[in-house]
DNA sequence: TTGAAAGCGCTAACAC
DNA sequence: GTGTTAGCGCTTTCAA
């Protein structure tokens, strides 16, 4: 690990040249910039022209640590790449905006230790408050968010025991309802398609809760089969050439995501199988870009949007420090077969 | 605007804490947690010990003002949700993951004030350096960054001035390109279909390289489409269908993105239309969704992996500041006919 | 190898 | 309405 170049700001500007170009004291000067406390219009407005002419900008780093405040929120995600998350952000954001907050993004790749560094980068600029997805986390990842002081909402699933707050649904519930759904319309031989990630515990509990539906009216996954890496949509076509091409009597594939669900669904399309008269599929989340394929693909929306909200106003003091379980919403679509 | 509930961390464990229950000078205690200078074997590991048992996380502000360092990196991107910024971050952090400097993501929705908002509140955080998209800035903004005195790298786009450095490739030639491959393959009747952002200055600049491009072949664009909002593969499919009723006789479609082309492929495979014969089509981005689509479609890779990767170097001080331009990359796919 | 003193740039608290 | 003083928690520098 080479040393890092970081910067160097000896020459930045700080409030004492604000200062001296206005003939204003620097507390004065930091009140105008700050918009705090009691500042005639005249001498506001020299300090205001001084600071824009010089170009200040002011230094965060100072002010955070003798105010011992930071309007930064720490959001912990697996992933940017796969849709889901980009949708919690706007939620987050949209939120943050009316409060002075800002979200700082870290990526944990779904590696706990990964997970840990990052938390711990991130705490140690003291934010306001972590937004972080998921209840698993090491030992050290807990206690240190245990130990810091500051709101922690751990978002995108409700089934463990939260730190301090948590915003998502049960994806156990998630995998009963749809296999309940499949089960009613009559499906009996079913195949799984999902990721090859240990790490990915809401896809585990989906899985979980789905095959215990099904064991609960006497049945049981038929075949399944996993992927990692590549384009989801192509990995979702491949994957279910060679699981249909393996066990053809299945009669439905559930996918534990939308874009290899999409994908399987372009290629049973193509192949002209009957969907979802032979064949019913569904995946997960509700991502929009269903929308745009020939059937729409049932699925179940994780509330994404109502996620980051609800954990923004949260963090921002705006709402209990609390689980609040949200219910997916069942999307039919047009690839489950009516009962 | 309400007062934001920012943390407050008057009693979080400090230097002080761990030099106590270490017995060891802070100083000390400072040095073994950075690693920095000869300590010796016994202190160093009581040191750690305490550190451990407190759950003791140093904090960075007051680092950061005392050494004048801060391992930050801005990175400034208009948006996460298009599939291209993802594998820019995935660049970026590849590189930077080997240099101690943690990358910060700030989102502007391709709003220039927004930016201006963005990167003020960064660069008050005194960044090591700053990668931002895009060569276009408010006044103000490129004034700041000028101020800064850190690397500054614009990326995707290298038709312009930058501040410093740059990465990314001409979306003028990238336009030009395409347009000269859909003349050489016969295509007469051209029509385009683009988003409705006139802040999105690559897409911009594609569509006038395209234009020229036409015009010397003494061409026009026949007719054109917009959209804005809602899920790209869905307007993808409802402009085709527009465009190509309004102008029955296009013989080509040139796309701004990848996504809304994907949405009209579908569309027209599935309304039969001979593509590439009597219709070719063609996208922008090289996103890896495309892989799994009935055909492949044309379309040119911004080399997004590898501009993150470069800029990254350079903020880094791996590499020289300079402009590097990279040459998109045609991928003819299976919707333009053979010349 | 370790410690003591000074100060990074700003703001809280208090005077005036 | 404005200024002064004393730190915030660390690291730099220098001394031991």
């Amino acid at each position: 690990m080479s040393k890092p170049p970081v910067a160097d700001h000896r020459h930045a500007l700080t409030l004492r040249d604000v200062s001296e170009a206005s003939g204003v004291s620097e507390m004065t000067v930091s009140r105008v910039l700050r918009s705090r406390g009691d500042v005639s219009d005249a001498t506001r407005s020299k300090v205001l022209e001084a600071a824009r002419a010089l170009g200040y900008v002011p230094n965060k780093i100072a002010g955070a640590l003798a105010s011992q405040r930071v309007n930064l929120v720490a959001v912990i995600i697996p992933s940017l790449s796969n849709m889901v998350f980009p949708e919690v952000m706007t939620g987050i954001s949209e939120v943050l905006d009316h409060t002075g907050l800002q979200p700082v993004v870290g990526v944990t790749n779904y590696a706990p230790d990964r997970e840990e560094a990052v938390l711990y980068e991130m705490l140690s600029w003291r934010p306001s408050g972590v937004i972080i997805a998921g209840l698993e986390h090491t030992d050290a990842a807990r206690a240190m968010m245990q130990n810091s002081g500051i709101p922690i909402v751990e978002i995108m699933d409700v089934d463990g025991t939260p730190i301090d707050a948590a915003v998502g649904i049960s994806h156990r519930r998630a995998g009963r309802q749809m296999a309940e759904a499949i089960i009613a319309a009559g499906y009996r031989r079913i195949g799984f398609l999902g990721t090859m990630m240990p790490d990915d515990h809401r896809a585990r509990k989906r899985l979980e809760g789905f095959t215990a539906a099904l064991a609960a009216a006497g049945l049981s996954v038929a075949d399944q089969e996993f992927y990692s890496g590549g384009s989801a949509l192509l990995k979702g076509r491949e994957m279910t050439q060679t699981i249909l091409k393996r066990t053809p009597d299945l009669d439905f594939l559930y996918y534990s995501n939308d874009m290899i669900g999409a994908g399987g669904l372009l290629h049973c399309l193509e192949a002209g199988i009957d969907v979802p008269g032979k064949l019913g599929m569904a995946g997960f989340n509700g991502v929009d870009l269903l929308d745009g394929l020939p059937i729409q693909l049932a699925t179940m929306d994780a509330c994404r949007h109502e996620v980051g909200r609800i954990a923004a106003e949260i963090v921002a003091g705006q709402r209990a420090s609390e689980v609040v379980e949200l219910l997916p919403i069942m999307q039919p679509g047009a690839t489950i077969r009516k009962a």
